[in-house]
DNA sequence: AAGAAGCCGAAAATATCTTTCAGATGTGAG
DNA sequence: CTCACATCTGAAAGATATTTTCGGCTTCTT
């Protein structure tokens, strides 16, 4: 990559090396300050560049030419864009766990590189005929429960509330008991969510199975494809399990493999049943819109 | 990495969406431009990018200024970086939206690709610096109130959940009644917290105002940088705005952007406060054991 | 040591960027 | 429907930055 015509983006350093012998004086203290601290030359004017080399501008100027470039600006555009490179370069390395020391920057750096994980890994273990399965029950159900406890609880009521959205009967509990008295009403028709990490949360298996046995379809949403809850399930939508740490615990990556998983059958159900889906989306939408106050400051 | 104060080299794109809303239109098509072709803007000077988008050189300033930058100079230096990192990069983009006769597997690989874009853009967004105040005031607080409704709501309460967990006390509101009447109880040293994307949720602002004039500290978690709600704020925390279509609403996204956000102050905090976070968490990880039962397949 | 060649930087000339200001445009009240 | 107000917009003046010019200076050769 990179010719004496073209002015090359990361050739630019062995450029100067080749370049550098046949330099004055001058030009090569500009040239070693060019490669060895592009960023922050990148950040100098010419008479900036001219002052810390201890040299002028007119000399600046008759480096960049040598170097291929037009003019000192083209350099300095140049040099911004070897330094992002330089910048992502040396980003990769975030998959340590998060420490107790780590600045802020580290945090979210790791938090958001983790939970981009936790989506690709989710998305590639989904089995998509469970997934098709589950998505023919929901667009065809009467009425549709979901049960979830504390984190599964938050999406649980995410679902339902997407669901209400587009016309759906859709309701979610974190109320164990109620729960199951809420089961007990359902039958065949009906389909019945289970939303738990582990799944052998007790207080959420209850209520599916109760549910199962009264003839509804029953779904469970799990990241252990081998527990308790599946075998009240018609059909299994495992979540990807991330690795916990102390400061990580397993509730954030399992919230948002789960948060996926149930996007996806909001979006599989709102296809199957569009024509109904759009037009009450449409109108919630509009519903709301009074409740937003014009924007005042700008 | 940088937030608003530090423009950042890779988050352009990102700010561009966050802050289109609050632009003119002339000024829309000047960041439309820079946004769209990174590359192609970057070798032009204020005149030539005016022209190429009918606008004047008035205006290409003024959006490089709204964008964060002291000038265009500055401007145009961080869209070579960003064209060098998209060069090596090589982003794949399957940008297309959902559309009603996308298989499931493609809903999958979109929604995922989507909410990842989002996990990043939120990231390269957020402004350490008002993070960081926002995490000491939540570690010292008395007391944190989490305001949020629909979705926001469950952003709010899964913050709730997590302070609760180290030992925090904290509370989220969804009746915006109740939201007032508990702010009006708050006094400095108390941490109230409001979650709204538009930023102009009017049942939101409310309780938000009422804390902030009885002197409690202030956060909104919001994607609109400039709106209602952030006259109230003592710190804000700027979700990131991805495209909305029909089949995906703007709260899949936003919801996603928010909880990295809430996840990041949660474990900001828990550093801070290691000493009685740690044991908290592990007991109440204990405590809630027994309602697990042991796995019975396999 | 004298002369020639070419390097170097101050300052002028030019290009680019920024600010100002008045006209244009849209918006809400009466 | 019209007016008054607020806001947006671009032309041109003003400020910076870059490029060029040009003469002094160093250095090398003979």
């Amino acid at each position: 990559m990179g010719g004496s015509q073209a002015p090359a983006p990361a050739a630019l350093a062995a450029k100067v090396r080749t370049l550098a012998p046949s330099m004055t004086r001058s030009m090569q203290r500009v040239a070693e300050a060019v490669a060895g601290d592009p960023a922050g030359c990148a950040a100098l004017t010419v008479t900036g560049l001219a002052e810390r080399t201890g040299t002028s501008e007119a000399t600046v100027v008759r480096t960049a030419r040598l170097l291929g470039y037009p003019g000192y600006r083209d350099l300095r555009l140049a040099l911004a864009g070897l330094a992002a490179q330089q910048q992502s370069g040396r980003a990769p390395a975030v998959t340590a766990d998060i420490a107790v020391d780590d600045p802020l920057a580290d945090v979210v750096a790791k938090l958001a590189y983790d939970e981009q994980q936790t989506l690709a890994d989710t998305a590639a273990g989904l089995d998509m005929a469970q997934l098709g399965a589950a998505v023919t029950a929901l667009a065809a159900a009467r009425r549709v429960e979901i049960y979830g406890v504390a984190a599964s609880g938050l999406v649980a009521q995410d679902l339902a509330q997407k669901l209400l959205r587009i016309g759906h009967i859709a309701h979610a509990h974190s109320d164990p008991h109620l729960a199951v008295t809420n089961a007990v009403t359902l039958r065949s028709g009906d389909v019945a969510i289970a939303i738990t990490h582990s799944g052998s949360t007790g207080d959420i298996i209850e209520p599916l199975r109760v549910a199962f046995e009264h003839g509804a379809t029953t779904i469970a949403v799990t990241g252990r494809p081998d527990s308790p809850v599946t075998q009240y399930a018609d059909h299994i939508l495992t979540t990807s399990t991330a690795r916990e740490s102390e400061l990580r615990p397993a509730a954030m990556s399992s919230r948002t493999s789960q948060l996926l998983v149930v996007d996806c059958l909001f979006v599989g159900v709102a296809q199957r049943t569009y024509e109904t889906a759009a037009p009450a989306l449409a109108a919630s939408y509009e519903a709301l819109a009074h409740r937003h106050s014009p924007r005042t400051t700008r």
